[in-house]
DNA sequence: CGCCAGGCTAGCG
DNA sequence: CGCTAGCATGGC
């Protein structure tokens, strides 16, 4: 086991993984979107990851690589270069003041794909409980350092749960875009390759999967693939996008997804992520 | 009770 | 193509 204490700047561990980005995060105690102790875990490759931060020093246990780990919260970029790449804009540094140190995580694909497609028409804790279900009822336990955690299930074991297993679990239609997407990964999908297509390709190969749209879509890529110029709009980007930047407001998803993304260049996608999080937390006007 | 929540797919014109 | 009804569930 590796345990390791990171100096790390411009980071803020809890803001991170609280932020809505991610569900594969949890604490140790309490749950992730309420209460409860900033001590976080995850897993990569199977391998358990436990963390803490304090100040400027990251606490990290693990049984994988501290630098993959690192990579996973966002550490491996210099957050004042990105921001450096922005354009002036008011809206968004009254974001960065009250957020930074907020980086973007890289996820793993699987977990965060069934993440997202729990996600349509559901508020942030609920997408996290139903994400808890699924890693409790198909996932393996393991206990880590005297903290028992549930590793989310792989595609080949979630496979194996039925569509009318899965709404047991509470999750609605969602089932069916689990049970069909599951199929699709195990029979003609390839998760790895798509970090060498561009952007647009990579979206259009996402939406093969059955419950990604171009929203799904995007969150994925953006947190799990490093497709840093995605501009999800779900409800909340989309209310600040018509309130403060009504002339990149267009009438489709794509446009004005794709304006956002020329206003704010190749980062767009932290952009996005510091807005989304202002309004959620009604930091900012809408 | 109605409305909404990190939207999506299918089926219409 | 663009547009929209229907979709499960729970909190307010």
């Amino acid at each position: 086991m590796e345990k390791e204490v990171v100096n790390v700047q411009n980071f803020d561990l809890k803001e991170t993984l609280t932020c809505g980005q991610t569900f594969t995060w949890s604490r140790t105690q309490g749950e992730l979107y309420g209460n409860g102790e900033d001590v976080f875990y995850n897993f990569y490759n199977r391998k358990p990851v436990i963390t803490w931060q304090k100040d400027n020093q990251l606490h990290i246990k693990t049984k994988a690589d501290i630098e993959e780990v690192k990579k996973a919260l966002g550490l491996q970029h210099s957050l004042e270069n990105i921001f450096d790449s922005f354009p002036e804009d008011p809206l968004l540094e009254k974001a960065r003041e009250k957020l930074w140190g907020l980086r973007i995580v890289q996820d793993e694909f699987f977990p965060c794909l069934i993440s997202y497609l729990l996600s349509p028409q559901m508020r942030i804790p609920r997408i996290k409980e139903m994400y808890n279900r699924i890693a409790e009822e198909y996932g393996e336990e393991i206990e880590f350092e005297d903290v028992k955690m549930h590793r989310f299930p792989t595609p080949e074991e979630l496979a194996k749960a039925s569509e009318e297993e899965l709404r047991d679990l509470g999750v609605g239609y969602r089932a069916e875009y689990i049970d069909k997407t599951t199929d699709i990964l195990l029979q003609d999908f390839e998760p790895d390759t798509l970090r060498q297509m561009s952007y647009g390709k990579a979206r259009k190969e996402m939406k093969k999967l059955y419950g990604v749209g171009n929203k799904v879509a995007d969150c994925i890529l953006l947190f799990s693939q490093g497709f840093y110029q995605a501009y999800p709009l779900d409800t909340w980007a989309k209310k600040a996008v018509k309130k403060h930047y009504p002339e990149l407001h267009a009438d489709n998803y794509t446009q004005t997804s794709e304006n956002m993304r020329k206003y704010f260049g190749e980062n767009s996608g932290y952009a996005q992520e510091y807005i989304f999080h202002a309004a959620r937390k009604g930091l900012i006007e809408l």
